[in-house]
DNA sequence: AATATTTTTTAGCCTAGGCTAAAAATTTAT
DNA sequence: ATAAATTTTTAGCCTAGGCTAAAAAATATT
């Protein structure tokens, strides 16, 4: 069955928002993110229930069915990998390329995007550390942890953010903080939880734990 | 100005029609290209003409302001360098690329189309040999002739299509013809005007008249 | 010049996807 | 257990961009 854009960017939302919960996911919740009003989300909750892609019982919040976290996957894959696309081949920065992918994200041809990926050498990731579903589905299994987690005195690697608003990422790249960074967490301050971090062995600079919160690392055995 | 999906449609078919004939164009060849009714396009002209993007008399046609040709010019532009995109890098034949391209025209990223521009080699034309409009909207002069138009005995090159529908595209490329084809009319056949036509100084075979008006060709000097 | 045909416009309707305001259900606080 | 607050749904409205059928204008034919 077709799907038009507004369907497609409400599942890639409900998807989004499942993932970081096992419980079902509310009408609010869901509003705030396609920046629609809570009514206008109710009206098409009820749609997509009709096209079996969520399950929704007023009141209850909402679900994907398989058949609709496929189609959420599917979109998923094509917005990462035009993000990789957008940074390796167009030469755009990482804090430039969610808008455009986007808009990317809904064009319509099985062909193109798995021409794609093999243009791009089937990446793993995007740009941001996310990992991009294969041509079943499938997400690689990546078990990054936020940096927020980690116990003093812990080294890692930055792999990834939880977050691509531009104003982030651009802050991120003040610190001299991309993927592949090596980063030590040298103090965390009981008072806010803010970290002295050290990175690429520099002297350590302070991060926000709410900054923290959004970094994905990968332990390093040392 | 944001301009919609429709409008962008709209104003890109009144280009094309625009660029056969000094006339208005007429209400009916609209809707034919947009695959809509009359009373539609009216509707459609009436807003257009309220944003300055045509002039528009009622039963009188239409044509674009000098605002909306650039418009115009700049789906024309990216719709062409995605074709070559699409054949170039992702391997796609010429007679698959029009109906993808038809969506990624609408991508709105100044930025992402002078970098494609770029990465493809700011190619002049497209894979069907359709001129490709410069950042500044401006359209290198291919001067082309029409294979139709030619006499018994003249040699030429092939250089583009007039039409690329797949069926056609895949016909011509049945028959061996495909951009820089050397091709010699060896007769015209006065009851249809059928051509017979040697390609690449093979055995000569016959093409409709109707063939012959859409291959457009550059005579050689022999 | 009058009539017939074709083209274009108008009028009224429809669906998708938004909105606000009010009502109803659920959750939280007392 | 009530009452208050919050969340969600309903009802009614709007715009974009389609449609059909009827009316009006332009064009062609006799
Ligand atoms: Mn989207
Ligand atoms: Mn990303
Ligand atoms: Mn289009
Ligand atoms: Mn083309």
């Amino acid at each position: 069955m077709a799907t038009s854009f507004a369907e497609e960017n409400y599942l890639k939302i409900i998807y989004r928002l499942s993932e970081s919960t096992l419980e079902d996911i509310s009408t609010n919740a869901v509003a705030e993110l396609t920046q629609t009003k809570a009514a206008s989300v109710t009206d098409m909750l009820r749609k997509l229930a009709e096209k079996g892609w969520v399950n929704y019982q007023k009141y209850q919040g909402v679900r994907l069915t398989n058949e609709g976290e496929k189609i959420a996957l599917s979109i998923v894959r094509k917005h990462r990998l035009w993000e990789v696309f957008l940074v390796d081949k167009m030469g755009f920065n990482w804090d430039e390329v969610h808008d455009i992918a986007e808009q990317l994200e809904h064009i319509e041809s099985e062909a193109l995007i798995n021409k794609l990926d093999e243009f791009l050498d089937f990446p793993k990731t995007d740009p941001h550390g996310d990992p991009i579903p294969n041509k079943e589905g499938i997400l690689p299994e990546l078990g990054y942890l936020h940096l927020s987690e980690l116990k003093e005195n812990k080294a890692c690697i930055l792999m990834g953010v939880a977050k691509d608003s531009a104003v982030f990422l651009q802050l991120l790249t003040r610190l001299n903080l991309s993927l592949g960074a090596k980063l030590s967490v040298k103090e965390i301050n009981p008072f806010d939880r803010s970290i002295s971090l050290s990175i690429n062995e520099n002297a350590p600079v302070f991060i926000s734990h709410e900054v923290a919160k959004n970094i994905l690392v990968k332990l390093t055995k040392d």
